[in-house]
DNA sequence: ATAAATTCAGAGTAAAACATCTGATATACA
DNA sequence: TGTATATCAGATGTTTTACTCTGAATTTAT
């Protein structure tokens, strides 16, 4: 069950960090990617070339070609993968739906949702993929290192 | 675009709300609260069932009829009405989608994410729906006093 | 009793999200 | 230059969520 963001926008943080994980410059297929990550093919391959159109990944066809980060890792933070797939949208709209909550006139968590949600946001600008990279290259995650 | 809850949720919260802003034990139809909220009336109708049978609210049919709350309006929490619809998924998936991540795995989100979601939920826990009809009932909410 | 207003219940429709299929296009390399 | 292996692109299929329709059953009031 996803929480705040959309399958598409998991999928894509994933296959991205896991891209983090190699040499600089090598290029991944969408075929490793979905062995690895057990992410649908054709699904995946959408969601990378909207990565691609992005400017957030670069690609490559026929053999020897596949998908690499278009910028260093350091540089791509959560941000902004979540923001190129589902948009920014959980950054202005009432936390329980309610139609006529704003600043002027909030409903009774408005404010306590508004430090949640910046809190939630400094986390995805704070952190890059490369951090992402290094938590998840841990012996434990058996399925992404190898 | 709903964030974390489903639209019927919302619907659900907004609906007992209005409910909570009305004398107690009155009794109010599908039609005046669809007309006042704006949400399609057997979408609605099927939702008020839903916490019916889940014992927050209570019903009686024919002319006169209506829904009311089955309890004090204090004594019902956001979270009470949250857990009725969509259960209470938010509180143990990893934010990001990463299936390895746990307490034992994390990924670089989890302690923080985690800090954010129990705010979450505290915040869902410590707002009965009298505090949020009161945050309502100021004259800029038009659309649900009247 | 009868009529009107309401909830209740189940099936049906629409739209969005998720996923697949098929064929074209590009590229490396034998 | 041909063949294999990739991505690219568009159409199609599936599942879930959102919403609607229809006809009961219940209750109040005339």
């Amino acid at each position: 069950m996803s929480i705040i963001f959309s399958r598409q926008c998991e999928y894509a943080l994933q296959a991205v960090t896991y891209l983090a994980l190699k040499p600089v410059g090598e290029k991944t297929s969408i075929k490793e990617l979905t062995k690895k990550l057990g992410i649908p093919y054709h699904f995946l391959g959408k969601i990378l070339q909207d990565l691609v159109y992005k400017g957030l990944l670069i690609s490559q066809k026929g053999p020897t070609g596949g998908f690499a980060l278009g910028l260093p890792a350091r540089d791509i933070t959560l941000f902004h993968i979540v923001e190129a797939i589902d948009g920014s949208g959980f950054t202005t709209n009432c936390v329980l739906g309610f139609p006529e909550c704003s600043s002027t006139n909030p409903c009774a968590v408005h404010e306590s949702w508004g430090r949640h949600r910046e809190g939630i946001y400094q986390m995805l600008v704070n952190r890059n993929i490369a951090e992402m990279a290094r938590a998840m290259k841990k012996p434990e995650y058996a399925a992404i290192r190898k």
